[in-house]
DNA sequence: ATAGGGTTAG
């Protein structure tokens, strides 16, 4: 007997654990309660799956409250919360007592649920057992309200040191600074967890200096408050001062555990240097690290963030059954970011149960590879099939994908769906409120987000200044960079993109000069943002000077600033230019080529047009059409040319024929190319395909219901044909039009067009 | 038995 004892001490890996059952069994004990109660406290420190644990359980007949409370201990300890409180039901009805062990487990996984629980327990007589006593009150430290922790604290006769530091941790979890450091004071002995819970409290509060204070004073350290210090370093962005005191934590002579390398890794991962993580592998090698899940999953998320999706997917799969749904979010994750959305998928759908950050990990995927509506469908997916809340990470992901998508009433929508599910918005929440209602050309509600947010940093300046440059509002952006200096935020490179692009928008040709030349050292982005500002202001030679003697080599933008200015004052010789190096740096793109032709029809050089088109044919390259999206009453239609799948189509084409009717007799040519030249039939189609029917399409629709304000977004090109359409509509219809064209927007009312420089 | 440190999503 003490022999397999002695085992059971030694037990650290799944199959040291595996041992030790063998044994048992080898001695006909897997049925003796006494063993199997001892097997499952081993199983819950090794973190041991759960299926195999159940399995151990279900060996021994009639189970006492010794093998009850290890199980439960074990459920809690996985987060099968739901498995606790069936086990108990069981429990009673197996006759067994529950005795004061079982309650604090109970109350941990009931969470926020354990307030009935703490009537039954007061009934029960087990108020006055101090571990039940701690357990209510740490559940309210950790679920609020923290006050009501505050006040079962005051009431207690003999507090424990356990009691001291549980509510100094819950003041922390709800960011009391002030109350958490004034007990830390007033406690009448301090231990060396009540030190660590200020080393991670002062970390995860993001001040760093005095969690250092607080670790370098501690009189004694051990392997926790290391990894406190460590991981409030990583989780700060200070991955390089988290490996330097992993550096004096060996010259210590401490013996890092599992968890600090997951530190050591994920600081890895930030980094995203593939070299760095090889030669930690390799240490981890030398050292025979016994790798846990943690470990590995940290592993697989750092080979994922430094490109080597393959390793990962080893790594992912290697583990088989002893992963976890971080594990899974890991690695969906990484296909994810990578734009690999149908693995990211296949993944989701295959994992057994999906958590928030599961769904956040598919929507963000979504959205930031230009699947907005993909990321909004899927928001509602997970709205209405699962009894997950969404957080603040969810919306931040919604509201781009509303955004990018120009959806300013499903914006709307999601702000009150913010609003209803109490979802409490960060600086980045807010963020990405300012950049939705720029997008959607409500700049006036971007302005009031921007005022009403508590504190603004550098992105909230960043995206009202990319509001205010797509409306070509160079003063209000000119104001703004002036105004985040005063409040000492320190302008980046997008600052400055933003605060050029704005003034070239707005024709502040000189106050853009100015803002350049206080760049310390401008970027290629703003050298392409002064050619689109010195090419829009008619300064084309000045423009092509700035290129021939900049210091970095051009890349395409600045090149195709230069085409687009070309084309604005219908400059063919620096047209030419800029097209032949744009045809090397970007031989796929067909706007170019699209650009140049137009330059010459513009000029009517009709066999120029039609060499461009031939060496487009020749090279293979494909004009490229994607979908549109319109939206309206809150709802996206979605629409490509000739496409009839929307349930309005019929009305749609009438409508268009009306329209097309009404242009013509009032002696609007749809389309200049088209009539001027005289094309093949097929050729024809395509341009009117391409952009006019498209746009007619949309309108048509929402010419057909009632709206002030029409917006049309996504993949629209807006070009001269739809220009002569748009022009009618307003006029006819009498209203004012918005149409959003990249990043642009022009306003169209009473047959007029207030963007001046774009035809 | 109860209190402190870990991996995933913007």
């Amino acid at each position: 007997m003490s022999r397999l004892d002695t085992i059971a001490c030694n037990v650290h890996s799944l199959n040291q654990l595996r041992q030790f059952h063998a044994q048992i069994i080898q001695h006909s004990l897997q049925h003796h309660n006494y063993w199997v109660a001892l097997l499952i406290g081993q199983c819950t420190r090794i973190h041991a799956p759960l299926a195999y644990t159940r399995l151990i359980f279900d060996s021994v007949p009639r189970p006492n409250v010794f093998v009850f409370t290890s199980m439960l201990k074990f459920y809690s300890q996985w987060g099968a919360h739901h498995d606790v409180f069936t086990l108990f039901d069981r429990m009673r009805r197996c006759d067994v007592r529950p005795d004061a062990f079982v309650y604090p487990i109970l109350i941990k996984s009931a969470g926020k649920a354990a307030t009935g629980l703490h009537a039954l327990v007061l009934k029960l007589g087990h108020g006055s057992d101090q571990y039940v006593r701690n357990a209510i009150m740490d559940m309210f430290a950790k679920h609020g309200p923290i006050e009501h922790a505050r006040v079962l604290f005051d009431e207690m006769p003999n507090k424990t040191i356990v009691d001291w530091n549980s509510i100094i941790s819950g003041y922390w979890k709800w960011g009391h600074e002030a109350e958490a450091f004034e007990l830390f004071n007033l406690m009448p002995e301090r231990n060396i967890i009540s030190w660590t819970a200020m080393v991670s409290g002062y970390a995860k509060f993001g001040d760093l200096e005095k969690a250092r204070k607080f670790f370098d004073e501690m009189p004694e350290k051990n392997v926790v408050s290391w990894n406190a210090m460590l991981s409030g370093y990583v989780q700060n962005g200070f991955a390089e001062e988290a490996l330097k005191l992993f550096d004096m934590m060996i010259d210590a002579g401490l013996q890092p555990d599992e968890t600090t390398w997951v530190t050591i890794i994920s600081s890895c991962s930030a980094r995203g240097d593939l070299q760095l993580a090889e030669s930690l592998v390799s240490s981890l090698d030398r050292r025979k690290i016994r790798l846990n899940c943690f470990v590995k999953t940290a592993l697989l998320d750092m080979y994922a963030k430094c490109g080597s999706l393959e390793t990962a997917r080893n790594i992912f799969d290697e583990m088989g059954i002893y992963k976890n749904q971080v594990s899974w979010n890991a690695m969906i994750s990484a296909y994810a970011k990578n734009g690999d959305l149908t693995s990211a998928s296949k993944l989701f759908y295959e994992m057994p149960e999906r958590n928030v950050v599961s769904w956040n990990s598919m929507i963000a995927g979504y959205a930031q590879n230009g699947q907005s509506a993909m990321a909004i469908e899927l928001f509602k997916e997970m709205t209405t099939k699962e009894e997950l809340k969404p957080d603040e990470v969810t919306m931040v992901s919604v509201i781009s994908a509303c955004g990018h998508l120009g959806a300013l009433e499903l914006g709307k929508w999601v702000l009150s769906f913010i609003k209803e599910n109490s979802i409490k918005l960060s600086n980045s929440g807010y963020n990405a409120l300012i950049s939705m209602y720029s997008r959607c050309g409500s700049m006036e509600d971007a302005k009031k987000i921007f005022q009403d947010m508590p504190t603004r940093d550098l992105i909230s300046y960043n995206s009202l200044i990319a509001g205010f440059a797509a409306h070509g509002h160079g003063t209000e952006a000119n104001e703004l960079i002036l105004r985040m200096k005063n409040e000492g935020i320190e302008p980046d490179r997008i600052t400055y993109i933003g605060v050029l692009t704005a003034c070239s928008h707005s024709g502040l040709a000189k106050e853009g000069q100015k803002i350049f030349e206080s760049i310390r050292s401008p970027s290629v982005d703003h050298y392409a943002c002064m050619v689109d500002l010195l090419g829009r202001a008619g300064e084309l030679d000045q423009a092509k000077r700035l290129i021939d003697t900049m210091p970095i080599k051009p890349h395409a933008g600045v090149y195709g600033a230069l085409l687009n200015a070309c084309r604005i004052h219908k400059r063919v010789d620096l047209g030419e230019i800029a097209a032949c190096n744009l045809f090397e740096l970007e031989p796929e793109n067909s706007g170019n080529y699209v650009l140049l032709s137009n330059i010459y029809a513009s000029l009517g050089k009709w066999e120029d047009v039609e060499r461009v088109r031939g060496t487009m044919r020749a090279r293979g390259v494909q004009k490229t059409t994607g979908w549109s999206w319109v939206e309206f009453g809150g709802k996206l239609h979605r629409f490509i040319a000739g496409d009839r799948s929307h349930k309005l189509s019929d009305q749609i084409y009438r409508l268009l024929e009306e329209l097309r009717k009404k242009m013509r007799d009032a002696g609007y040519v749809a389309d200049k190319c088209y009539v001027l030249r005289d094309v093949e039939e097929e050729e024809k189609e395509e341009m009117v395909g391409t952009h006019s029917e498209k746009l007619a399409i949309g309108f048509g629709l929402l010419v057909s219901e009632v709206g002030a304000m029409i917006r049309v977004v996504k993949n629209l090109r807006v070009c001269g044909d739809c220009h002569f359409a748009i022009k009618m509509i307003s006029k006819l219809e009498g209203r004012e039009i918005i149409v959003r064209d990249n990043n642009r927007f022009h306003c169209f009312k009473n047959g007029e067009c207030s963007c001046r420089d774009y035809w």
